[in-house]
RNA sequence: GCGCCCGUGGCGAAACUGGUAGACGCAAGAGACUUAAAAUCUCUCGACCUUUGGUCGUGCCGGUUCGAUCCCGGCCGGGCGCACCA
């Protein structure tokens, strides 16, 4: 008996993968496509465990629906730009472009040793002007159909490193990297108009009925619609207009002050002549950057001494603040304030001591003694304190104060959005360069296409702070495309949220001129099943659905949604390690004592184990995918983490676990190495009648196929996963007489076919070792048949008053009064009911008989 | 604060979303084989009791039902997302 060599078998059916070409996608196939696609990696240098388990499960939905005659796409590239590469090229005088090729070589030879069924010929990666130039086309495509344009916009500036943060690199009001005090500058920026499809992503989730309702839900309220009224207040003292944007027109007669914005025109046109109010403003920016600061200053304002109307009564005037708390891009940058029914208003009316008006009334209160105390009431209600509006229903006042502003034209009913314009620059070098031209006489000028792509300079050095390309000598400087004078390139670089928005288009035809071929294109998208982690439910899965629309929009395709399935995985969790020290232990280090005590291999000290938590590299409870597959080869971890916990939930990797995998992994190699029984010859046909134990055997191969299929459609693999294990132990069990050859032949090229999405090397070796001379990547899923999955007869359960009492095995379709009649002759029921009297049965054929009786 | 999700043995989980709770695996225990160990194989494995049987048991309390892990209401615990969006 041989013993499974992992690692040299594994080596040599990837060989043979490869040298056939078999996982190579013909674009133009005409069998049903299915595109089954993982999110692209960013290429760090290293795979980790969370890339194994995210690429396993995507490969089993590959090999699966391939074995079921569609034509697979299943795609790798990379997301390759990104600050990383700068750091590194900051830290250890690397290129970033060395960096990076560096990485993907290392982490496409460790992805390969996993052996995914990937058409590798379409691999691309975002940093390739190859795939940049397209994303640079795509982009002019954009500002031609008017959905990119440039505005001045407060960004985080760190005057250290002389760039711009994202809001995460902000820590506490610093630069994460320089540590210096973010300031909030004015740039112009560069901004793709997702807001114009505000409205449409939000109508399109809806369809969406493949996605995990959780990732739709995140989705809606990062769009955030909200529907109310905008209106114009008149300054009493200038008679200016002062727009507001309200949801709650109903409590307009709970109106005590209005608000505007730090950042509105009109308080920087007051603070030119009012020192305190400049200084106030300047103030509320300097907090203004985190968004926990945020969350935690408190309400501040400046009375300007000025006044608005009130729209329903000229008689009434309200005083006007700058405050702290009212956002610029949101609505119209005003506010009014009814502080009853808004808490923001009422922490601001407190403090100012300005009224409180209660005008919705929640059921069960008195309007007479009803008050507000330290809590606004937003909830439904009847209106009290508001004239015409009185004992009207909020939501019905609400309605029909915007019907009447709009009626009396003094307002209007506006949608808004909490979604804003995505802003794409980022003054960095190693992202895609934005291709456009300023010229002193023309403009802002897109770089013409037959001038594309516009390439990122190789000799950049990052010794200096801020943007290389800024600095380079010469890159930036070229002619204007329109008038030939002396010009300047835009040094920007797009977000690399832009480089993943789209690659899933290019996967379908990696080499065409134009970014892809829209008709091919229209062929294989939407994406049948996308996979990737949780994180990206918002920025990227929107970001790509706005892409998706843009690009159909600009006539590019007719696909309007990229993703038809979304699968949401789970994390790799491990447990960890801590010595006497207090430092970190990797697992690989710590050895366990017969009494169950530990300690680390390396230097003696004893180790306790804490909580298990996500694999992270500053808690060292990783294990190395490398490692893995090196002692129990890439099946065995592929199976282990398909196993017990279901994908969407996060899996816990044990040193058991991958041990129980490994015994499995060796028991079917011994299953088929060395047959528990006699098997017949390949393609020996099955004897007309054959002995109970070879039925019993059929029997369960064919309801397995049936399991099992079912199981990974609905990507149940922990369930499939379950049933091969049971599968297993019946194809273990003894048989004998006619037939059983046939029928252990039978179930074990069953079992080999039904592992094979999951284990694929190990079933290439056991169907060659049944004597095969094809490949089971190119043999078909086994086709059950239904005659051998149903019983003649089943199992019910009988009940008396709801508990088990008895069970009895009846024929498949008995009527009602036999199931009735057989479950009465029970001993143990007429012993549980002795004493009791039986006042109704209730027979449900094929599950259970219950007898109620007192 | 608002919204959403989840609570089942020592552990990961399953139960065809109203019909025999705990399949399958891990861990543990006992035994066989072995000079011994590893590997392998067999058996036990929710709790309790007066143990050929019985009672309880799916976070807690209640409801609907012949029957509830599943449906409804209220608590408790854990997790995630959003958070001055007017």
């Amino acid at each position: 008996m041989s013993r499974y060599n992992a690692k040299a078998t594994e080596a040599k059916w990837q060989k043979v993968w490869n040298e056939a070409n078999i996982f190579k996608t013909d674009s133009t196939s005409t069998k049903p496509k299915y595109y089954v696609l993982e999110m692209f990696p960013y290429p760090s240098g290293r795979i980790h465990m969370g890339h194994v388990r995210n690429y396993t499960l995507g490969d089993v939905v590959a090999r699966f629906r391939r074995a079921n005659g569609f034509e697979v796409l299943h795609p790798m590239g990379w997301d390759a730009f990104g600050m990383p590469a700068e750091n590194a090229a900051m830290e250890r005088k690397v290129h970033p472009a060395d960096w990076t090729y560096d990485n993907i070589a290392n982490m496409r030879d460790q992805l390969k040793q996993v052996g995914l069924a990937i058409d590798w010929e379409r691999e691309l990666a975002t940093c390739d002007p190859a795939y940049y130039g397209k994303e640079q086309q795509i982009f002019i495509d954009f500002y031609n159909a008017g959905l990119v344009y440039r505005k001045e916009s407060w960004v985080n500036w760190d005057p250290v490193d002389n760039t711009v943060l994202a809001n995460e690199q902000v820590i506490d009001g610093r630069g994460w990297r320089s540590g210096a005090v973010v300031e909030r500058r004015k740039l112009s920026q560069w901004f793709l108009k997702i807001t114009d499809f505000a409205d449409e992503l939000l109508e399109g989730l809806k369809a969406l009925d493949r996605w995990p309702e959780k990732v739709r839900l995140m989705q809606e309220n990062w769009i955030g619609r909200s529907e109310g009224l905008k209106f114009n207040f008149e300054i009493a003292e200038t008679g200016a207009t002062l727009p507001v944007y309200t949801t709650r027109p109903d409590t307009l007669f709970g109106a005590s002050f209005c608000a505007i914005s730090p950042d509105h025109p009109l308080a920087a046109e007051l603070a030119t002549d009012k020192p305190d109010l400049a200084e106030f403003i300047e103030d509320c920016r300097k907090t203004g950057t985190s968004e926990e600061a945020l969350e935690k200053a408190e309400k501040r304002g400046y009375d300007t001494g000025l006044h608005v109307y009130h729209p329903l009564d000229k008689s009434w005037k309200l005083p006007v603040y700058v405050a702290n708390f009212v956002l610029m891009d949101y609505g119209t940058g005003a506010i009014f304030a009814c502080p009853a029914g808004d808490q923001r208003d009422l922490d601001f009316a407190r403090k100012y001591d300005l009224p409180v008006i209660p005008v919705v009334l929640p059921e069960g209160e008195d309007a007479a003694s009803y008050t507000i105390g330290t809590e606004a009431y937003t909830g439904p209600g009847k209106m009290i304190n508001s004239r015409f509006m009185d004992g009207m229903d909020a939501m019905a006042a609400k309605a029909m104060m915007i019907d009447r502003a709009e009626a009396e034209g003094w307002g209007e009913r506006t949608v808004n959005f909490r979604l804003r314009d995505w802003g794409v620059s980022r003054q960095r070098y190693w992202g895609t360069p934005i291709p456009f031209v300023h010229c002193d006489a023309c403009g802002v000028v897109p770089v013409p296409a037959e001038q594309l792509p516009v390439t990122l300079p190789e000799d950049v050095s990052f010794d200096r702070p801020g943007n290389p390309l800024d600095h380079h000598p010469t890159w930036k400087h070229t002619k204007c495309p329109k008038c030939g004078a002396k010009a300047v390139r835009e040094t920007d670089t797009m977000d690399t949220f832009v480089d993943s928005s789209w690659y899933f288009l290019r996967f379908v035809t990696p080499d065409a001129d134009a970014p892809f071929d829209g008709d091919i294109v229209n062929e294989w998208l939407p994406v049948n099943q996308y996979i990737g982690g949780i994180e990206h439910a918002i920025l990227h899965l929107l970001y790509a659905r706005f892409f998706t629309r843009a690009l159909n929009h600009v006539g590019r395709t007719k696909v309007k949604e990229p993703f038809e399935g979304l699968f949401t995985q789970g994390m790799v969790n491990h447990a960890t390690y801590k010595d006497t020290d207090g430092q970190w232990v990797f697992p690989e280090l710590v050895r366990h004592r017969e009494d169950g005590s530990k300690f680390r291999s390396d230097n003696g000290l004893e180790v306790t184990e804490g909580r298990i938590e996500k694999m992270s590299k500053s808690k060292k409870n990783v294990v190395d995918p490398d490692d893995i597959i090196d002692q129990y080869g890439a099946d065995t971890a592929r199976w282990f983490m398909l196993s017990d916990s279901p994908p969407e939930r996060d899996l816990t990797w044990t040193e058991s676990g991958i041990e129980g995998a490994w015994r499995f992994t060796q028991r079917v190699f011994r299953m088929v190495d060395a047959p528990s029984a006699a098997i017949s010859p390949v393609g020996a046909a099955m004897p007309a009648s054959i002995s109970p134990s070879a039925l019993a055997l059929r029997k369960a191969t064919h309801k397995s196929i049936v399991g099992v299929t079912a199981d990974i459609e609905a990507l149940h693999f922990n369930k499939a996963v379950a049933r091969l294990y049971e599968y297993a132990n019946a194809v273990s069990a003894d048989i004998s007489g006619e037939g059983a050859p046939e029928a252990m032949r039978e179930a074990l090229e069953t079992l080999v076919l039904l592992l094979s999405p999951m284990m694929p090397h190990l079933a290439e070796e056991l169907w060659s070792k049944l004597g095969h001379k094809t490949l089971v990547a190119a043999t078909d899923w086994p086709k059950a048949d239904l005659a051998l999955t149903v019983d003649d007869t089943v199992k019910m359960a009988v009940q008396v008053n709801g508990k088990l009492r008895d069970t009895i095995e009846v024929a498949k379709d008995l009527g009602k009064a036999e199931v009735e009649a057989i479950a009465m002759a029970s001993d143990k029921l007429q012993r549980s009911l002795d004493g009791l009297t039986v006042r109704k049965v209730i027979v449900v054929p094929g599950r259970i008989v219950n007898i109620v009786a007192n």
